[in-house]
DNA sequence: TTCATTTTTTATCATTTGTTAAATTTTTTC
DNA sequence: GAAAAAATTTAACAAATGATAAAAAATGAA
């Protein structure tokens, strides 16, 4: 997906403003396995997925996944990008992928000089926290096997691409309790 | 709480784009009990606390509640204000409270004209973007009694404001779940 | 205060999910 | 293609949480 989709999915910018982001951009590739961010790191740059599928993860006694992104989606420290602090979350690829790279500072600075970036980036964050605030909804309210389904309808892709134990993880329960839904689904 | 604090508390602006808006806002008091906004309904302000305490639920079987504001919080549908469609959430006041009210049409057309209140607005949803992210990831790998504990940690002013119903559900367990947690606490 | 209502706790049993270990299947590597 | 490694499933039992009902405590109204 190239970056003047991804920028208008989005929030359509008018063309002059697009471009000036555009020109902040460079591609960058990595293979499956790759670590892009490491946690407790501040990270200079956000990314957007042109090609491939990545993992967001914090580490306890084991491994949490609370993130998948694919195609057209940005890949962002929160912590980072928002308060310039060390972050929690590492990225891990899970295939190989093609990315497109900005740096924060640019970003930063456009958001001050451009009010249409402004809003992009309003649009960008505002998007995010629907898409998060309907995930902690489902999980106070449905059980594990009615998330699998709803993840299954919602995402059907996913289940394809992800290894189940990460997709156990992001469902908030054990490989193994996944394993048994799924046969009891059969 | 004032409302020049409340603004500052998100986003420092400058003194003429606070100005421009704070003569958009209006006060307004409802007592304990009121339900501020219901579902399935487009909600056309945005409201700042400044004094009192309000949860937002969605409703199912039973009611889930998502989310405690007080002072010096902001009342959004976010999907109203986002997107521009009717909200899942209700919000119901639990103690008498003054609000300053925005109407949401008066901010985007701030948003388009200023690039600092574009900003203001952007770091609001990061923010809360932030705090979302953060509670997903901790209901992901802490269990109900971890959970209550965080919560006196963090807010133990919500667990004497609150009744213990709404905190269970918060916690995204029972009120009897809860109530034998606490017991086992002693 | 006193009574009625609401909230919280306690108890019991059912269900869901976790833990551990082993078996099976799939994928990777040589 | 065979061996090794990784991922997934299955099984048995443990622990956490849910559901229901009843008792106790707290709150609110007359």
């Amino acid at each position: 997906m190239d970056i003047s989709k991804i920028l208008d999915l989005i929030y359509q910018l008018p063309e002059q403003s697009k471009l000036e982001l555009q020109n902040n951009v460079s591609e960058i590739a990595f293979p499956k396995g790759h670590i892009l961010l490491k946690a407790n790191k501040i990270e200079s740059n956000i990314y957007f997925i042109k090609k491939g599928l990545v993992r967001a993860f914090v580490e306890r006694d084991n491994e949490v996944t609370f993130w998948f992104g694919k195609e057209g989606e940005t890949i962002i420290s929160m912590k980072s990008y928002v308060e310039d602090e060390p972050g929690y979350e590492n990225i891990e690829l899970l295939e190989d992928c093609e990315l497109y790279e900005l740096k924060t500072k640019n970003l930063r600075k456009l958001f001050n000089e451009d009010v249409h970036i402004a809003n992009w980036g309003r649009k960008f964050a505002e998007k995010e926290l629907i898409k998060t605030e309907e995930r902690l909804i489902s999980r106070q309210f449905k059980n594990a096997s009615e998330r699998y389904l709803e993840l299954m309808k919602d995402h059907p892709e996913l289940i394809k691409r992800v290894q189940l134990g990460h997709i156990a993880s992001y469902l908030g329960i054990t490989q193994v309790s996944l394993s048994r839904i799924r046969a009891e689904l059969k």
